[in-house]
RNA sequence: GGAGAGAUGGCCGAGUCGGUCGAAGGCGCUCGCCUGCUAAGCGAGUAGGGGGUUAUAAACUCCCUCGAGGGUUCGAAUCCCUCUCUCUCCGCCA
């Protein structure tokens, strides 16, 4: 959510960027509501001083034991208007905050301006393209040839688009996540947290996934929770409400999760392999960091996030989300694409972003510069590191040999239990 | 799931029959004074949000917030209802 106070200052500046992320919010009826908003709180707030003042009166008049029904009666009139007042106001401000919520994130200034992804330009690239004297097969012919991975029994369990792992590919991703949780909490110094993964629908509000996402989330609906679409959510909530000492920014949380997504508007897309699936394992960074900072915070977690492809030696590129493809809380967003050999193409497995302000100020999440400064949002980020599932196919498109096995990388190896390379087993 | 108790400021804790309570007292913290050092002592300050005025400064002023939401009342931290959370006991359970 963007500052009140700032959209009516800089209508001219959030119009623009709708613009460009071609979103669609009616900013003339944000101008209508807020002058309303402000007229009706300066005539109830005066309503009310006077209700306050008499009410002290008629305290003073019954201590002293004098009467004081004419002042009580001209008090039950002027209650009756500020409650419609009250009322008034209080649907002014449902719309508006509605409107607000509505409002997407404004672009930094150095996110490139366009349409859609064909528009994201690319930043680097790191390591090359395995060569293959045969042809490179996708992940998921590899998985069922080697018999590794079981669509078919997942699909009966539970439906498409879920998958059963068994054996060196069930290692396989707990090798991953361990090492990318070691790798961030050692290395690069990040907190490790295990978050609940069912969340209430105050914490998908404060980090943007409702009220506008409803239909991507999986639902409880006797409890009223939701399964967490990201670590994102539980971890940024971790500070809801919270103040932070201006000497306990930055944090640097990392949290592996599974995560459950419905892909709602995905059907026919990706529907083979592990690439989107509803349920997958995620390591995420979080990041809560003084505003000054963020940009260059963003720039290091998308690094800590690359790490794990160069500890794995694989081929990636990073690319800079344009203004029509970024996310709706996302001020900047860099997306880490893997190299696919059989698929034939770049992945998206990570996405890191700076939020700004954005989610702190829905999540009430602040910071005090000194012990008797007035508290500020904090900026927030985060990014996969990485998304397992898709990690797992890099890996075995990656290092895929000419008989059909896969090796095992070398980082892995610790990991694996002495495997060297996956081979076929029927299970 | 059943029965009961509770939720007040950074923390602890008072709040009488609803009436000047945003809230006694203590601790902590900040600033100042004092004292060879330390400790102690003295004085002052110490919630958040939203309006108005203003330069989106300082200062001033008003409104709201005593878990959340609603109700009763001229007036609610205090009374009533709903919800959430915490604790104790019973049941169930990895």
């Amino acid at each position: 959510m963007l500052d009140l106070r700032w959209v009516r200052d800089n209508i001219d500046v959030v119009q623009e960027a709708l613009e460009k992320r071609a979103a669609k919010v009616d900013l003339s009826r944000f101008k209508e509501l807020d002058s309303e908003r402000r007229t009706l709180i300066v005539k109830v707030e005066h309503l009310k001083n006077e209700r306050n003042v008499v009410s002290g009166e008629i305290a003073k008049l019954k201590k002293a034991g004098a009467p004081a029904d004419d002042k009580i009666e001209a008090m039950r009139t002027l209650g009756d208007d500020i409650k419609e007042l009250d009322e008034r106001l209080a649907d002014i401000e449902d719309e508006l905050n509605r409107l607000m919520m509505d409002i997407p994130n404004i672009p930094h200034e150095s996110v490139p301006v366009g349409e859609d992804e064909t528009c994201n330009p690319e930043i680097r690239t790191w390591g090359e393209q395995p060569k293959f004297d045969f042809e490179p097969k996708p992940h998921w012919d590899l998985g069922l040839d080697l018999g590794v991975l079981d669509f078919e029994r997942a699909a009966k369990i539970t439906r498409a688009r879920f998958v059963l792992y068994w054996d060196l590919a069930a290692r396989l991703e707990r090798a991953l996540l361990n090492l990318m949780l070691d790798l961030h909490t050692g290395t690069h110094g990040y907190t490790e947290v295990f978050p609940p993964i069912l969340v209430n629908d105050t914490s998908l509000t404060g980090t943007g996934q409702l009220p506008k996402f409803a239909d991507d989330l999986f639902k409880i609906e006797d409890d009223n929770l939701y399964l967490i679409p990201t670590a994102e959510v539980p971890v940024t909530n971790i500070h809801r409400d919270e103040i932070f000492a201006g000497d306990d920014l930055p944090r640097h949380y990392c949290a592996y999760t599974p995560c459950f997504r419905r892909e709602a508007g995905a059907y026919g897309k990706d529907t083979r392999g592990l690439i989107r699936h509803h349920q997958f394992n995620k390591v995420e960074l979080v990041k809560f960091v003084h505003p000054e900072t963020s940009y260059d915070e963003l720039e290091k977690l998308t690094a800590n996030a690359e790490a794990v492809l160069r500890a794995l030696n694989i081929h990636y590129r990073v690319i800079s989300l344009c203004t029509g493809d970024i996310g709706f809380s996302a001020a900047k967003t860099y997306d880490i694409e893997v190299w696919l050999p059989g698929f034939g193409g770049y992945k998206e497995i990570s996405s890191c972003s700076n939020f700004e302000d954005f989610q702190a100020r829905r999540a009430n999440i602040r910071f005090r510069e000194h012990p008797k400064a007035k508290p500020q949002f904090v900026h927030t980020l985060n990014g996969s590191g990485l998304a397992i599932g898709r990690t797992v196919a890099a890996v075995f498109e990656n290092y895929q040999q000419a008989d059909g096995t896969i090796l095992i990388p070398e980082a892995l190896k610790p990991y694996m239990g002495g495997a060297e390379r996956i081979v076929a087993k029927k299970f």
